[in-house]
DNA sequence: TTGACACATGTAACCGGTTTCATCAACTTA
DNA sequence: TAAGTTGATGAAACCGGTTACATGTGTCAA
């Protein structure tokens, strides 16, 4: 229990645990204690810490070396319970080990951070019950909003937010007319741009391998996003993963006819075809186009370039931020947000032979 | 403001944001509040919430219907500042774009909340002086504790560890002798089970390619383990990324002589390797063979098949969890615990040509 | 000299819970 | 029936800060 940091980064040996002898275990300073110290009042502290300049120059230099030397360290909850704020905010998602949300909360994060707060994680597997639990127990720490992934919900989640009226904007998805304020993207129109970039390339075969559908409002709008075409769509439903990818791209060689195209409804779903295609001996473009959705940071870099339609994660997590933060603080609710999916053109697709 | 969830998830005509007339501005119940209503003392009500079971049957019924109707929301620094606990802790990691680390902030996550705490997580981008500003930050609102990666730390860090005396372990990193308590796996081991493998198969000439070294003691301790063997190693650093691996793959191979093996100190630095080797229309491992070190779930499904050193990450995250949780509850120091690494046999090293 | 005013500081209420201890009724038990 | 328990509840102190308001001092213009 009792660390000494002197001489960092080695620990002279290991020290007994219950020693301290000479400072009696003395319980950890407090307000009224530095106050006591420095000869002023509490108010006076808390002076020091919330607007220094209106304490006299030198006042402030005594409270400050009582709290030194009491070593004193302020409680957040007491703070907390006067101002009425915690300083953080919840985000739930599905999973980290999916890229894409990596890198959402990545820069989610960093973002908060300009507004003076912190981000609580917490995954959710996909499953809204877990994600009601989850948010239960933000709003029980103390999260000033809430930050979820996409407009499916359990109601148990919808219940939450009405009665703890906390701030809560849903994201990777656009959808003016929800309840919650979107920030996200047309995941339809994402798919859309897919898939029109191959049938203009003249693919009229296209194997759609996407991820589970189970509330998944994601892969559900992406899915949707690809009526109205002429050409043959085959689905698979697989797990989105590179093993996922694997299984699918097996699959899909299985079939009786071949199809000149597959459209992955994610880049990683898209690497892992890819490298079962290449295991086949099969080469991309020339045997078959894949194109992936999401464009991660990796994509441009596997062999082939993945052609895919960029999801503007990042500023996604840059707006995400900017409306929770304002909303916390201002009580004002955030418009919903499009930001526009683009194709990005590498090397995967061709024309079909 | 208002917002009102019946009827989800389909919002019935954005409201305007000032209404709210029939019930006053009314703010947010407190317990006196249900207490009165329910005709009980607050302490009554506070049992209802920690000791149900000591509350007459009636009783409770009776103030949870206040609760309900009041739609009560308990403060949780109000509870806080009375148990001394904020139920959650914090966590420091360089980036959650690699893979590595997503993936244990996930099992983290998981395994803390059996302990019923949350998580807070900050990225520091490698750098010490972000690392202890955040950490800073994290303590500020209320963390119990903190989860650092590896052992090389600002004293800023240290300084604040020792003032605010909360429980702190290091990860990814295995050193009994460091002032913190490390849970993690021997970095030099891993690096030199890898290279072992790969001389064991007869290689002579090994490029390495690893990660930053300022400050990133993960690998620099890969870096020290590969000492004392007498295979000619050559050094290339790049950026831990995809790209990053493409680069140095690049860079191997405009060397004059090329080596027969490729030792990446990270997974996506080999899968940047390989698909550069792809790209270059060198086969692997017949032209060249490529190691990684980590284990990443893909790395097992790209083409081919990764062989490297497994770290326990998933078991760290555990771990980690478990430590802290005990430290943070019952004041016990846990131990430091290590992880072994294993070989992982796959399909992209071979004998040299 | 005096009254107005800015500035520095202190007093005490307050935030919204938890918890100790006292109280009192009902139930045993002899 | 008296004494001892047990169980349910309430009164009030307490946690550690913030802040409205009061107070006191020194400066400056009239």
């Amino acid at each position: 229990m009792c660390q000494d940091f002197t001489g960092c980064p080695d620990r002279d040996g290991k020290k007994g645990k219950e020693e301290m002898s000479k400072t009696p275990p003395q319980k950890r300073a407090n307000l009224r204690d530095v106050a006591t110290a420095a000869g002023v009042s509490v108010a006076t502290v808390s002076r020091v810490m919330n607007a220094p300049d209106t304490v006299a120059k030198k006042t402030r230099k005594r409270v400050e070396e009582a709290m030194n030397s009491l070593r004193w360290v302020p409680s957040a909850a007491a703070r907390a319970i006067n101002t009425g704020r915690t300083r953080f905010v919840g985000a739930l998602v599905p999973t980290l080990d999916n890229a894409i949300f990596a890198r959402f909360l990545s820069k989610l994060e960093n973002q908060l951070n300009t507004h003076r707060l912190s981000l609580v994680v917490a995954t959710t597997g996909g499953d809204p019950q877990v994600e009601a639990e989850k948010a239960k127990t933000l709003i029980d720490i103390g999260a000033e909003g809430l930050v979820v992934s996409g407009i499916t919900h359990g109601q148990a989640l919808y219940d939450l937010l009405d009665r703890s009226q906390r701030p809560a904007i849903a994201t990777s998805y656009y959808d003016p007319g929800y309840v919650l304020p979107t920030i996200g993207y047309d995941n339809a129109a994402a798919a859309k741009l897919a898939q029109e970039h191959l049938t203009g390339l003249g693919h009229q075969h296209i194997a759609v391998v996407h991820g589970p559908r189970l509330n998944n409002d994601r892969t559900e709008a992406r899915l949707s996003g690809l009526t109205g075409s002429n050409a043959a769509l085959e689905l698979f439903e697989t797990e989105i993963s590179l093993a996922g990818g694997c299984n699918a791209a097996r699959a899909i060689l299985q079939g009786t006819q071949r199809p000149t195209a597959i459209l992955c409804l994610s880049d990683v779903l898209a690497s892992g075809v890819l490298a079962e295609l290449h295991r086949r001996d099969l080469a991309v473009p020339r045997d078959v186009s894949v194109m992936g959705i999401d464009d991660l940071p990796g994509s441009a870099h596997i062999y082939p370039e993945l052609t895919t339609v960029h999801l503007p994660v990042a500023r996604m997590g840059l707006a995400a931020a900017d409306a929770i933060a304002e909303w916390v603080e201002t009580q004002t609710v955030p418009e919903p947000t499009l930001l526009e999916p683009s194709l990005v053109l590498r090397k995967s697709t061709a024309r079909p032979r």
